[in-house]
DNA sequence: GGGTTTGTTCAATTTAGATTGAACAAACCT
DNA sequence: AGGTTTGTTCAATCTAAATTGAACAAACCC
């Protein structure tokens, strides 16, 4: 039967509740979806490994968003698959150095932006070329000089970037 | 009488449109509101500054979306109210230095919620310390340790990406 | 084989937040 | 004064993206 006065053992205690509010906030500020601070949240102040039902349960979200939240966590190498365990279901664990989610949110968010703007900038080249009068082509041709260069000290950022957190 | 066929002398040309949707993509980046990127994109093209009404009639937004947009571009940094025109309304022309822009972003995005998220981990490390369970307060202080951690890693790293941008 | 557990996929729904547009205010004119 | 131009505000609407949940698949059990 179902727990009188839906006192749910499953509920989150205060505790809980400010880490996984405080994760909702920070990957808000990264445009991440809520559902991935939740996830994260969670596991971040579990002091042993959940699984997929585990968050399911006590986040109250439905299991496709876990499955995808996990996934997305996963490509980003903020959570692994904890080891040990010879249990059929698979438990995570947060990683938690900031170098490491740092490098993963890099390599999958900016990076890839970075290169397709820099794409998109060689097309707009071509397209400021063929611009006939001479006046409106050389300021077209300044404008996207300086849209290299600002994709330039991006490409020059990210590794010192990277190197600073990793400590 | 409103023009035939909607040939409007107002829509933009080809070239317009690759470079408004070339920042409307980059601001979605950046967790900005598709106007901002219209509205920055349209000044970046332009080789004289635009008011207020040419943003509307050009790109056609409402009149809220370009007031909104302009005020946030302004408390960005990204736009300035050009000089001269003894004119009534005022015109606007795009920052286009890197280190202005990414300077505003860091100074109204980023920093602010450094701040606040500073301030949530001293609310939770002051939960975690009331925590009765000895070994689960030894875990959360652990824990607690470690967001300290990164936010004087975040709070190190920004001088920096603004010294390296600003080149 | 059938039954159970665990996890994925994706069309339909929900929701957060961006956009609209009408009312309002301010600054100018004659 | 009243009229015009320029810009702001904010409740209502719209829309893009997140979430749901049911159907499906895969891996195990007996």
């Amino acid at each position: 039967m179902a727990a009188l006065l839906d006192g749910d053992q499953h509920e989150l205690d205060p505790l809980e509740r400010q880490v996984v509010a405080f994760f909702v906030d920070g990957v808000r500020v990264l445009g991440l979806p809520r559902s991935i601070g939740e996830i994260y949240g969670l596991l971040f102040v579990s002091q042993t490994p959940l699984s997929l039902d585990d968050l399911v349960l006590r986040l109250r979200i439905s299991k496709g968003s876990a499955s995808q939240g996990l996934r997305m966590l996963k490509s980003l190498g903020a959570v692994r698959e904890a080891e040990g365990g010879a249990e059929r279901r698979t438990y995570y664990e947060p990683a938690i150095e900031l170098k490491r989610l740092a490098g993963g949110f890099i390599r999958e968010q900016i990076r890839p932006h970075l290169e397709s703007g820099k794409a998109k900038i060689s097309l707009l080249a071509e397209t400021a070329r063929d611009v006939d009068d001479p006046e409106r082509r050389k300021f077209l041709g300044d404008r996207v000089d300086r849209l290299e260069t600002w994709m330039r000290s991006g490409g020059r950022v990210l590794p010192v970037l990277q190197k600073l957190l990793g400590q």
